[in-house]
RNA sequence: GUGACUGUAGCUCAGAUGGUUAGAGCGUCGGACUGUGAAUUCGAAGGCCGCCGGUUCAAUUCCGGUCAGUCACCCCA
């Protein structure tokens, strides 16, 4: 490598094509969020550290050991973030939005979290997520997961799971905890270090360890459906329901238990086998204490945080991207005089065209030209040489049919509207 | 943070048990085929063989470190 400025560790750069892709994804998403009746709420990229702290868990990974902190002139401590729900907490409740009701948005950008960097994870990754807040109701976490299988589904997806579970509330999670401890308390001796180290701090996450030698215990394990107080209950019945009357497969999985402190009750993943060890393309939940925790009214909330790289890398395995079709018109000037006489026709085609207008001012061969015109997948050639500016007419070229037409040259404006015309 | 594997031209990759000027294909640029497209043909440019150090008469090759990439663990989107 020819300098020694590189890209930071975790950090992509995207060209065309694959930024085109990006495009498509971002507008599609912004469709439908739009139909669901979400507004798009933007969040700057780096907050208070004390905000992720407070919101996202002081014993979770993201805050021990994945933020990028760092102290400004003011002696302040900031950090970009890792996650943006604590930041659109922030937002609503700075600017009061919880007064007026629910509330119902959708962001779409970078995080950042140091972690070492591997197949579906890097430093700074983009995510797509919503938040509906004002909802206690499994209304709410229906219509949440049925927008993300919408975006599924409309890619056909075929392989995308969605697993759900429940992870109760105040009342009967302690006792789920207490379930935990005296089924795996016993065995202290036999589970993997990591697990042991788990076990009082955070005794949920046993259940979704990977360690072989824990796997007996997890798989006996109870589960928490059936610790589950009777409102909890109800509501996972219910929002099952909905899911099965809509169509909505899923699988009810107890080692769902995600890994940010806010979550209660639903708690859900959307995955694929296409992207590796980190399987999980979506995953969300429900956090009705947070906005509250967080200094606001006592508001119920539900949503979803997405992977972009995760999901592209999802359709693009599994539905690869046909050879697109040309379009455009590649100009082409065969000297000096022909350029000047092919500049302003250039520029009314590009306002008259809603495809690409491609152009080279370098003196070359027709040839060389016309191969261009094939690397940019150009439909048409517009050839403009001294024979041309002779006859006082230019050759429109159909590079798919090979046929030949002519366009008088007259003004540029003339020339465009003849192309228009000839091109429709 | 831990582990494994990898680092040679813009890209994909050869290569030498350590020994003069390190190769190919693709791409780029130029010429040929009188101005009509994925071709053919000839030629050229382009490499601190990731970086630093060690061993050696000699290192791109061996050793150590470092940085980066890839994948996995941890964890998560």
């Amino acid at each position: 490598m020819p300098s020694k400025l590189g890209a930071p560790r975790g950090t992509q750069d995207f060209f065309p094509p694959q930024s085109a892709r990006w495009i498509a994804l971002e507008s599609t998403i912004h469709a439908l969020a739009g139909r669901f009746g979400y507004g798009e709420i933007r969040t700057p990229l780096f907050e208070s550290t004390d905000l992720f702290v407070r919101g996202v868990g002081d014993t979770t990974d993201i805050v021990e050991k994945e933020m990028y902190t760092f102290t400004d002139r003011g002696d302040r401590s900031l950090t970009l973030r890792p996650e943006f729900t604590a930041p659109v907490v922030r937002a609503a409740l700075e600017h009061n939005l919880f007064a007026q009701g629910p509330v119902r948005l959708y962001y779409l950008g970078p995080i950042f979290r140091y972690e070492r960097p591997q197949k579906g994870r890097y430093r700074q990754s983009h995510q797509f997520g919503i938040e509906c807040f004002g909802f206690a109701g499994p209304e709410a976490d229906f219509e949440v997961i049925s927008l993300a299988w919408n975006l599924i589904t409309g890619y056909g997806i075929a392989d995308a799971k969605l697993n759900l579970n429940s992870i109760g509330d105040d009342e009967c999670r302690p006792r789920y905890r207490e379930a935990l401890l005296a089924h795996f308390g016993p065995h202290a001796a036999s589970l993997s270090e990591d697990s042991r180290r788990r076990l009082d701090r955070n005794p949920l996450r046993l259940l979704d360890s990977k360690d072989p030698a824990d796997a007996p215990f997890a798989e006996t394990a109870p589960t928490f459906e059936s610790v589950l107080c009777a409102a909890c209950r109800e509501h996972f019945e219910a929002l099952k329901a909905y899911l099965s009357l809509a169509g909505i497969p899923f699988t009810v999985n107890s080692r769902i238990v995600r890994g940010l402190d806010y979550y209660n009750r639903t708690v859900f993943e959307i995955t694929s086998e296409a992207l590796g060890a980190q399987s999980t393309v979506l995953g969300g939940g429900r956090y009705d204490g947070l906005v509250r925790s967080l200094g606001g009214p006592d508001t119920p909330g539900v949503g979803f945080a997405m992977g972009m790289e995760r999901f592209l890398m999802m359709i693009e395995a599994l539905a690869p991207q046909a050879e697109p079709p040309r379009r455009g018109v590649q100009a082409i000037a065969l000297g000096a005089q022909a350029r000047a006489a092919l500049v302003p026709v250039i520029a009314e085609l590009r306002r008259a065209l809603d495809v690409p207008t491609f152009a080279d001012y370098q003196d070359r061969k027709l040839l060389a030209h016309l191969k261009l015109a094939d690397r940019n997948g150009a439909r048409y050639a517009l050839i403009a040489g001294s024979e041309e500016l002779a006859a006082g007419r230019l050759v429109l070229r159909d590079l798919q049919d090979r046929t030949d037409r002519h366009v008088p040259l007259g003004s540029g404006k003339d020339v465009a509207a003849a192309v228009v015309e000839a091109t429709r």
